[in-house]
DNA sequence: ATTAATTAGTTAATCGCTTAATCAAAAGAA
DNA sequence: TTCTTTTGATTAAGCGATTAACTAATTAAT
């Protein structure tokens, strides 16, 4: 593979005009005769731009580079997966490229660090959270990348009190079902969460509680459980949920993954639904239309979201835009899994 | 963001000397004093090393291509999924970051020449298919990348004949799910494709064609169906199937989600799985096991794919293994939708 | 005929880092 | 005391582009 200069000694001219030629094919600082030996040479040389050595001298990469705080392959979480989707359909169309840099097994902040030193040279970044990672330590993640000096958009995080662009998803620290369930007439409750030790899963349960308070539906307290955003974790924690819960008329879950494994759990206990119990599940994933019945879901946007952090960024990085936070709000999509109950 | 340069000013000395101990610690080209000092300036000169410059300088960007003919979003697809997490887990491993070009709406092969014009200076590639690329698109796709004379490894497609390392995963164009009902005593098979317009659909249809006459079990041949790879579409196909093929004992779908919307084809009719009706998916997807009943599948293994397609990489970056094509063979994952028929 | 504008280039600096080649001073060996 | 080795640095070339500034030759305008 040949190098500018290569092409440049075929045609017997500088470098610097056939540089200028294929950045803009249109110039008229190159004649057409010699316009069309450098198109013959970059054929026979097999040239293409070096991205490196262009990058350095333009010190734009159109490279985003995507932070996510975590050494687990992150490509089949339903979350992730959904806002990386977005994020790269609108990326794509502003013609930047997404780079991934590899964590070590190390905590939050070391992985950030990690991945940062290894990509200056980045347009911009797009910083993730998971579910593990404190809102302290993404404080700091924030931090970390703002002393790069280049643009940054958070997604997917809470509301950090730095001078920077977020979106943020609020329905992601909110047990949202709760509400369109009581609005349909539930009272008893049975509340599905994720990890115990997950950080943004502390986050949902205090909030839970909260809710739970401000409804005067204080017994429900007693009925969150924690299913791992595991389907057979939630079939499992669903059964004991049922059996301890008798009362309950509905399962709020946190995941519509869950929602199957609940499903599966009322399967198991001869329950109809939505007959003897309703499901609401989060995330309207593909799965929520797949099963029997339909479940209802949360639709956070994260499709939307990702969207959204991209063209921030993409705004940030042109300089075009002051420094902004986004809410996208979630929205129950129905299905056929939840009984509007006669109050 | 402070340079190379910043910190050695600081410091007083040279900038190599700078290099040589960030890049190796123990080095001893560097006074003990001198690292303590080097490392404050660091510090305070809040510097990061330019990927860029390192790459041009050193030729080694520990960066990796991945290109996928298309210009739609692949963060959601099942398959592609499962493989870019099977290549991410490896190559962190290794030390390498992913990049993803962009890529406008073009024909595959304008697409993989647009992206290779953008990412010179990655240290190798894996190349991708999708259902809608022809051989002879892909065999195109592998020479200009091949002229680029840098480690590629193709992953995905058939085997093609240049001497290039290949992840065949034979499963991928060929229904093993039909030889599985068959040997369970299953002779009334309706199988149901992809995208009638897919490539990879279309090689499908021609292998199943080719199994049913082998096995003398012809009169299949005419409940070949299309679901396009979705569930209402699959559902649809189903219904129409099921009408249609009134003998038919089971159905072998080509993805788990299409098995889903089988699935529920049968219940609308009140066809009870496994009793009335068998069924086999493909992909051993999440979703294969949250269905009721367990979906029998047929595991591609392209997470494994993924992982050996990045491991074949490295070795190719490192100059260490000759030019190799590893087969990858599939499995049927068993669940509870096949019925044993006594034969 | 003189001046101005256009065309088709070239030169040389620069981006930030790595690294082979050198060098001077101090320490150790003979 | 002289020679050799070690320690701790420096110099300068090179990686492959981009780009501002300059030039020389034509062409057009006044």
């Amino acid at each position: 593979m040949g190098t500018l200069k290569d092409v440049a000694n075929e045609v017997g001219i500088s470098s610097a005009s056939v540089s200028i030629y294929l950045n803009n094919k249109n110039t008229t600082r190159v004649s057409e005769k010699t316009k069309h030996k450098i198109d013959e040479a970059v054929k026979k040389h097999n040239y293409s731009v070096n991205i490196f050595a262009r990058s350095l001298a333009t010190s734009k990469s159109k490279l985003v580079g995507i932070l996510i705080p975590t050494s687990q392959p992150f490509f089949l979480n339903e979350y992730t997966n959904e806002l990386l989707s977005g994020i790269q359909s609108k990326l794509a169309k502003y013609g930047y490229g997404i780079v991934f840099l590899p964590a070590s097994k190390k905590s939050s902040v070391e992985i950030i660090e990690e991945q940062l030193k290894r990509s200056v040279g980045c347009d911009g970044y797009i910083v993730f959270s998971t579910g593990f990672c404190s809102k302290e330590q993404m404080e700091k993640n924030v931090i970390n990348v703002q002393n790069l000096n280049l643009p940054l958009v958070t997604l997917n995080i809470p509301k950090l009190n730095a001078n920077i662009n977020q979106v943020l998803i609020p329905g992601l620290h909110f047990p949202t079902g709760i509400e369109y369930l009581v609005e349909k007439g539930h009272k008893d409750i049975i509340t599905i969460l994720g990890r115990k030790n997950g950080y943004n899963s502390q986050i949902l349960y205090k909030n839970t509680v909260k809710l739970f308070e401000e409804l005067h539906l204080e017994d429900n307290i007693e009925r969150i459980y924690f299913g791992d955003y595991e389907a057979t974790k939630a079939t499992e924690v669903a059964l004991q949920a049922l059996e301890e819960q008798e009362k309950a008329s509905a399962i709020c879950c946190m995941s519509d993954v869950m929602a199957l494994g609940a499903i599966n759990a009322c399967r198991m206990l001869d329950l109809n639904i939505p007959d003897d119990i309703s499901i609401i599940g989060r995330n309207n994933s593909e799965v929520s239309k797949l099963s029997y019945p339909r479940i209802t879901t949360v639709d956070l946007m994260m499709r939307q979201s990702g969207r959204a952090a991209a063209t921030m960024l993409h705004e940030a990085i042109d300089g075009e835009k002051a420094i902004q936070q986004i809410i996208i709000n979630d929205i129950v999509v129905e299905g056929d899994s939840i009984k509007e109950l006669n109050k």
